[in-house]
RNA sequence: GGCGGUAUCGUCUAGAGGCCUAGGACACGGCCCUCUCAAGGCUGGAACACGGGUUCGAAUCCCGUUACCGCUACCA
């Protein structure tokens, strides 16, 4: 039979980062063992999924790369058909219509909490009379549709957790249809499910205790029963379960903080999964082979942020420049450093910047940021530089002065070239060549950070390099 | 309260009875490399929740305790 897995995330206005999970190992999962992965967004009755909501999670999804065999948008749309179902459990007499209104039920669940006691929906809408069914029937009494849970137990092989047991006796009889006759997520999902032919259901930890529910409604209904495998959560550094409060949860922020959709999705695959040795900067490609569902961690996990960003720097190193330029050079367009126009005609040089930096960035922000001195006209000098490298100004501009002499003087500017007149002017001024780079750095860059001193040279070129040296000089003399 | 799940360095994890004096990675400290930074290399501190079994032998199996998490809705 051929595997067929969705993700069901219900229209919350974005994709949130356990969301992607979830949806990334049941993507793994069919393009690993071979499967369909299906989309469905979650709702029930209330159609809460928007244009825009449901249009946040297809971002979340197309940015990581996870693309699905088909979609469906369920906005009530499978209503008839979660009214048909419930309708058949009663008829097959698995179900019963209670005519406890919501109030009534709160009022015991509420008494039953004072007494320290467990609310337990007592059945008592089962045990009617004939008369007494008819007489609120005749009076048009408002209902809603209770499961009867069978006796015995309900027992799964779970996937990641392994056999899981419930007496049946601990679960309540749960309302399958509201009053206004819209489903309760526990039938919705079956009948879904069932419709779209799901054998393999993977989701969060959260929904074991609905898992027994499931199971039997899938029996009363007469449906095969799909196999399950619940993921653990993913906590905030805290060990609480991953909220707004701790910040960036939702995958949409990570994008806009320069996070590469690769280092993303191996981030999220660690959590919780394993390669069973120790592998951990994998491209997708080789998440997808060496994916296996043995290996899926029962424990919860902490979303660590700063190893989020160590991947992001690994897959940022990795990844070739000519791969990287579309994204940076968006993100430059959008700070305002330079139009994608003037990228585009000087392509080569800003692949040779982007190579140069994404070594030594974490995230695209990183980029941007290491960019600004080699886009911007005029740069600023950082006090904490000209505090370090300039401390002595005379003897400075003396030596900047020396080194714009042997720049100008240089035959060919290239790094090669450059750096051997340099380290010639360092010994015939009986120096070492790090005392002339520092200041020159600062001179060029007004940072005491940048790569490679001869490649700066290179990128701003002749004459601006010349000229940042000479305002310098001036700078330090005035 | 009831039921269920989970338990290895601060964090992510390897570990399927002897390979464990418990391995790797992030973070932190030191050293090396070096024109700065990043990367890289070497290195230090840092964990099997606790108590009982089972076994010649347990991080690994069983039971109990504790802690944490989840569910306990006419939410999903």
């Amino acid at each position: 039979m051929k595997n067929r897995l969705r993700f069901a995330p219900s229209p919350t206005g974005y994709l949130h980062v356990g969301g992607a999970r979830t949806a990334l190992f049941n993507w793994l999962y069919c393009k690993h063992y071979g499967g369909q992965f299906l989309l469905r967004i979650e709702d029930t009755d209330k159609a809460r999924s928007t244009d825009e909501s449901t249009r946040a999670i297809f971002d979340g999804l197309n940015w990581l790369g996870l693309t699905w065999d088909e979609e469906v948008v369920f906005q009530g749309a499978s209503l008839a058909l979660h009214q048909t179902d419930a309708r058949a459990l009663l008829d097959k007499n698995k179900a019963y219509r209670c005519f406890c209104t919501a109030a009534e039920l709160d009022a015991r669940r509420k008494d039953a909490e004072k007494m320290k006691q467990a609310f337990r929906y007592d059945g008592r809408c089962d045990r009617l009379k004939p008369d007494e069914l008819k007489a609120k029937l005749d009076a048009s009494t408002p209902f809603t549709i209770r499961f009867r849970i069978p006796g015995g137990s309900t027992t799964w092989n779970d996937l990641v957790h392994g056999d899981i047991t419930f007496p049946n006796k601990d679960v309540d009889d749960f309302i399958i249809l509201r009053g206004d006759g819209t489903p309760i997520y526990n039938l919705a999902v079956v009948s879904d499910d069932i419709a779209m032919n799901i054998t393999l259901v993977m989701r969060g930890d959260d929904h074991i205790s609905n898992t027994p529910k499931q199971i039997m409604l899938y029996q009363a209904l007469g449906a095969a029963i799909p196999k399950f495998a619940h993921l653990p959560m993913i906590h905030g550094m805290d060990g609480k379960k991953l909220s707004k409060r701790h910040g960036a949860t939702a995958v949409g922020d990570y994008q806009h903080l320069g996070m590469l959709p690769e280092a993303m999705l191996n981030f999220l695959a660690l959590l919780g999964w394993s390669p069973g040795n120790d592998l951990e900067v994998m491209s997708v490609a080789e998440m997808v082979e060496k994916f296996s569902a043995d290996h899926l961690s029962k424990k919860a996990a902490v979303f660590d942020t700063q190893k989020l960003e160590w991947m992001n720097g690994q897959h940022l190193s990795r990844t070739a420049g000519d791969a990287l330029m579309p994204v940076v050079a968006k993100a430059l367009d959008a700070a305002g450093l330079a139009s994608l126009k003037d990228i585009e005609s000087k392509r080569a040089w800003f692949l040779k910047l982007v190579e140069l930096l994404k070594i030594r960035a974490r995230t695209i922000d990183d980029i941007v940021r290491q960019a600004t001195p080699y886009l911007r006209d005029s740069i600023e000098y950082d006090p904490e530089a000209v505090a370090k490298q300039w401390k002595e100004r005379e003897p400075t501009a003396k030596t900047l002065s020396a080194t714009r002499d042997a720049l100008a003087a240089a035959k060919d500017w290239a790094p090669a070239v450059l750096e051997e007149d340099l380290r010639k002017l360092a010994e015939s001024l009986g120096t070492t060549g790090g005392k002339i780079f520092q200041p020159l750095r600062v001179a060029l860059t007004g940072l005491t950070v940048s790569p490679g001193i001869f490649d700066v040279l290179e990128l701003l070129g002749r004459e601006r390099s010349l000229a940042r040296i000479e305002t310098a000089v001036k700078h330090l003399s005035s």
